[in-house]
RNA sequence: CGGGGCGUAGCGCAGCUUGGUUAGCGCGCUUGGUUCGGGACCAAGAGGUCGGAGGUUCAAAUCCUCUCGCCCCGACCA
C-alpha cells in the first residue's frame, strides 16, 4: 500500500479533494493547463490529440446521418443576435463584445459567438425559398465564447471548442425526428461507445431548456463524485427563429409556411466527463477508441543489451502501427518504473513491456491499465491479444460506469430523504414531479440539485410529487450538477 | 457577484507573527559519470526586479494602504 501512495504522490486524493485531483490530473497528464488569459486554457497536444479522436468518431456519425460540414463567422452583429427575445436574454450575460475595429469604434457591436443560432439563421433566410431547398442539415466545429464567472477547465472555460448542428425542415415532425436522431442515432451511441460513458436520456423541463427552444433533449452523465454532468443537448427550436429570422417557403400546396429547425451541441466538456468517470487515484484512464496512444512499448534497457531491445520495439512498433496508434518511450533518463507510473498517469489503456529475457523467450509483458492485469505474450500472438484487450477495455470502463450510474439513482420515500441523499450520497433520484416550476425551484433552493431531465423511459405507474406532495404520473431525475 | 485560499527560481513551497548578513529548501533543468524488469544515484553548475504601485523606516519578502491576477466553493450557464 506503501507503494501505491508513492506512485500518486503527485496527484492529490481522489477519495479527500474530488477537484483538486481533477485539476491534478487535466495538468499532469498534460491534457490542458492554465493560461494568461483568465478563464482560457490551453489544450496541450495529448489532450488535443484525445479531442480530434473524438472529433473523428463523432463526425463520421454526423456525416453517416446525412449533415455537412461548414463555417459561419465568428462575429455576430447585435442587431442580429437581439432577433429573438428569449435567446438574446439568455445569452445577454455572457457575451463578449467587440466594440472597436483598430482604432475606430464600430457602428455597431459585435458579438463573438456564445452559440451560432442567430448567424446561421440569417443566412437561411436566404437560402430557403422553396420546399425543395429543405431539409437544410448542417454542422459546424468551432470555438465559442461565454464570459463565464467562475471557469474550471473543461467544464466551463471562457473560450471552449465544440460542434453545433443546425438544421431546418418542412415540418413539426421532421424537426422532431431529426431532434430524437441526433439525441439517440449520434450522440447516445458515440458517447456510450466510443467514450465508455452510459447517459440517460430525457427531456429538459421548460426552466433548463435552451433559450429560445419549443424543447430540449439531454444526455446526462454521472461523474464518480456523484454530481451529474449535461453531456449534450438538442434542441427542437420549433419556429421560434423560423419567425424571427424570417425563413419562409413555398410549400408544394403552394402556401408560404415557416421553417421548423434544430440546432444541437455537444463540447470540449466531454474531455472533463472522461476524466471525472474513468479517472482513478493513479490518473487517467482513457477509452481505447479514442486514446492519442492506445498501446505504450517500454524497452528494458540494461549496457549489454541495449542494442538488441532497442531493435526490438522498433521492429514491433513498425508491426503494430498500422494497426494502432502506438509509441515507444524510449528515453534513457527515465527509468522504467517511472515511465510505468507516467503513461498510466496519461492514461495509456496497455503498456507493452521488453527486455532481454523476453527477448530471448519470444514473448513480451502486456499490462492493461484499467485493471492492472498483467499478461506474457508470445510475440506472434500479440496483435491478437492487443486487439482483444483494447475492446476488453472499452467494454470493462463502460460496464463498470453503468454499474456506478444503476447503483447510485435512487428513490426515495418523502421529501426529507431526498435532502438526506442527496447531502450524503449524491447520485441520482429518480421521483415523481407535478409539474409546477415552483416545486422545481423550492427543490433547488433547498438541496441544490436540479431536474436533470424527464427520462423517456417513463412507467405507466403514477405517485406524489416530491415537493408539494400531488399526485403525478410523470417521472424524472433529480441530481446536483457541474 | 458572495465566501475562502494563494501570488517568493520552470514547478511545489519555507521564510513574514517579532523588519537587520549574500533570500532558502525539494523537485525539475544543464554538464560529466555510474544506473535501468514499478518513480535510481554521485559530483559540479545555471537560474530571483519576493505579483504591482505607494507609504512607514537608517533598513521591507516581512509592517500599512491601494491595486492586479489566479485557484477553490457557492448563485448562473455547455
Amino acid at each position: 500500500m506503501q507503494k501505491d501512495n508513492d506512485f500518486v504522490k503527485e496527484i492529490s486524493s481522489k477519495e479527500e479533494d474530488f477537484s483538486q485531483w481533477y485539476v491534478d490530473i487535466v495538468r499532469k497528464a498534460e491534457l490542458a493547463d492554465y493560461t494568461t488569459i483568465k478563464g482560457c486554457m490551453v489544450i496541450r497536444p495529448y489532450g488535443y490529440g484525445l479531442w480530434e479522436n473524438m472529433q473523428a468518431g463523432l463526425d463520421r456519425r454526423i456525416k453517416e446521418t446525412g449533415h455537412k460540414n461548414a463555417y459561419f463567422p465568428l462575429f455576430i452583429p447585435e442587431s442580429l443576435l437581439n432577433k429573438e427575445a428569449e435567446h438574446v436574454e439568455g445569452f445577454a450575460p455572457e457575451v463578449a463584445w467587440v466594440t472597436y475595429g483598430g482604432k475606430e469604434k464600430l457602428e455597431e457591436r459585435m458579438a463573438v459567438r456564445p452559440t451560432s443560432e442567430a448567424i446561421i439563421c440569417s443566412l437561411y433566410s436566404k437560402w430557403v425559398k422553396s420546399w425543395r431547398d429543405l431539409p437544410i442539415l448542417i454542422n459546424q466545429w468551432v470555438n465559442i465564447v461565454r464570459w463565464e464567472k467562475v471557469t474550471r477547465l473543461f467544464l466551463r472555460t471562457t473560450e471552449f471548442l465544440w460542434q453545433e448542428g443546425h438544421t431546418v425542415h418542412k415540418s413539426k415532425e421532421e424537426a422532431e425526428e431529426e431532434t430524437l436522431k441526433i439525441l439517440n442515432q449520434v450522440y447516445r451511441d458515440y458517447i456510450e461507445s466510443d467514450l465508455a460513458i452510459p447517459v440517460i436520456v430525457g427531456r429538459k423541463t421548460e426552466k433548463e431548456k435552451f433559450a429560445g427552444a419549443l424543447h430540449t433533449y439531454t444526455l446526462e452523465a454521472l461523474m464518480t463524485d456523484g454530481k451529474v454532468l449535461q453531456a449534450g443537448t438538442s434542441h427542437n427550436l420549433g419556429q421560434n427563429f423560423a419567425r424571427a429570422f424570417n425563413i419562409k417557403f413555398l410549400d408544394e400546396d403552394q402556401k408560404e409556411k415557416y421553417v421548423w429547425q434544430t440546432s444541437w451541441g455537444t463540447t470540449t466538456r466531454l474531455i472533463g466527463a472522461i476524466v471525472m468517470v474513468h479517472g482513478d487515484e493513479r490518473g487517467l484512464k482513457l477509452p481505447p477508441k479514442v486514446a492519442p496512444i492506445q498501446v505504450i512499448i517500454i524497452p528494458i534497457i540494461f549496457d549489454q543489451s541495449k542494442q538488441k531491445v532497442l531493435e526490438k520495439v522498433a521492429q514491433l512498433k513498425s508491426r503494430l502501427q498500422s494497426n494502432f496508434r502506438v509509441e515507444i518511450d524510449k528515453r534513457d533518463e527515465y527509468t522504467p518504473g517511472w515511465k510505468f507510473n507516467h503513461w498510466e498517469l496519461k492514461g495509456v489503456p496497455l503498456r507493452i513491456e521488453v527486455g532481454p529475457k523476453d527477448i530471448e523467450k519470444g514473448q513480451v509483458i502486456v499490462v492493461r491499465r484499467d485493471n492492472s492485469q498483467k499478461m506474457t505474450v508470445k510475440e506472434e500472438n500479440l496483435i491478437e491479444i492487443i486487439n482483444k484487450s483494447l475492446k476488453d477495455i472499452q467494454e470493462n470502463l463502460f460496464q463498470k460506469a453503468k454499474q456506478f450510474l444503476e447503483e447510485n439513482i435512487r428513490e426515495v420515500a418523502n421529501f426529507e430523504e431526498f435532502k438526506e441523499i442527496i447531502e450524503e450520497k449524491r447520485g441520482l433520484i429518480r421521483t415523481y414531479w407535478c409539474g409546477n416550476r415552483d416545486c422545481e425551484e423550492k427543490v433547488k433552493e433547498e438541496t441544490k440539485a436540479t431536474i436533470r431531465c424527464i427520462p423517456f423511459k417513463q412507467e405507466k405507474t403514477s405517485g406524489k410529487c416530491i415537493y408539494c406532495g400531488k399526485e403525478s404520473s410523470t417521472l424524472v431525475y433529480f441530481a446536483r450538477a457541474y
